[in-house]
DNA sequence: CTTGAAAGTACGTGGGC
DNA sequence: GCCCACGTACTTTCAAG
């Protein structure tokens, strides 16, 4: 995790490949870029060091896991010094349900984006955790149509 | 990508061992799983082919690739007829910058997500971006101070 | 589920353009 | 910087028991 001083063409296209598909052999990966295997390992070496490669996941479907729908909440504390900031978005980060949690500038409020199973889910997650959690005062919620792109990382 | 019958508890632990470490081997995966290894790799593929694992990437760092800023816009159209909404919401998946993009109940928009270079990539990207694109009728942006989680997907 | 074996890969070292 | 070649240990992938 030291600095990452200069990103070449060629990293970009190795970020590119394995942003593409994680699991790549170094081997084609090499052959991917026009590069030979050792040049090539030792760069992807360089940038997994360097953090710009921050890890390798699988993706998983979320239909699949049992939780097809996506809800958005714009959630509002009710006071906003510090603690409370820190406190309550620890807990928000916590939810399992939970994917995405931000802290927004504005009227310092979080968006969070969450995975529940129909509107019965949503509910259950709204009276069973969000409401639960100590000093909110009021949130928002929408329901994700369709998804029109989800990418894991920015372009490189 | 045929159905997905039943996950049962060791294809979740499988699971969630690919989610945090998309590279781990197949050997180590099924030790951390209390598998030998053929019936783990067994079934990671029955995973991979039934959909469940979409694919796997490297998680890039944003500010490394000179992205460091995210802000959140809520776009909304001027018509909301069936073309529209699609070519709309084509034209934004497009865009590099836009990682994330939703279409939404209620009053039928878009929320996007964007990685810009400070305030000042921000301002590019609506001047020669979004504002390009035809019939927006509104937008409205919130920067992102933290972010608090960000999974890449739900929790198995 | 286990064992086994062939092919491929990771990762290092050392020489040379 | 890059390529090439070699080497060991590990992994993948697919049999067959």
């Amino acid at each position: 995790m030291a600095q990452s001083p200069k990103i070449d063409d060629t990293d970009r296209r190795i970020l590119r490949e394995l942003r593409r598909d994680g699991r790549l052999s170094n081997a084609k990966l090499a052959e991917q870029v026009g590069l030979s295997a050792t040049p090539c390992w030792n760069r992807v070496r360089a940038l997994e060091e360097s953090g710009v490669i921050e890890g390798y996941a699988a993706l998983l479907n979320q239909k699949a896991l049992g939780l097809p729908d996506t809800v958005l909440i714009e959630v509002t504390l009710e006071r906003h010094d510090d603690d409370m900031l820190y406190r309550f978005g620890k807990a928000l980060a916590e939810l399992p349900e939970v994917m995405e949690a931000y802290l927004l500038t504005g009227e310092y409020d979080y968006l969070i984006k969450v995975a529940v199973a129909g509107t019965q889910g949503y509910e259950e997650f709204l009276r069973h955790k969000l409401y639960k959690l100590p000093g909110l005062r009021h949130s928002r919620s929408t329901f994700v149509l369709r998804t029109l792109k989800r990418e894991t990382s920015v372009e490189p």
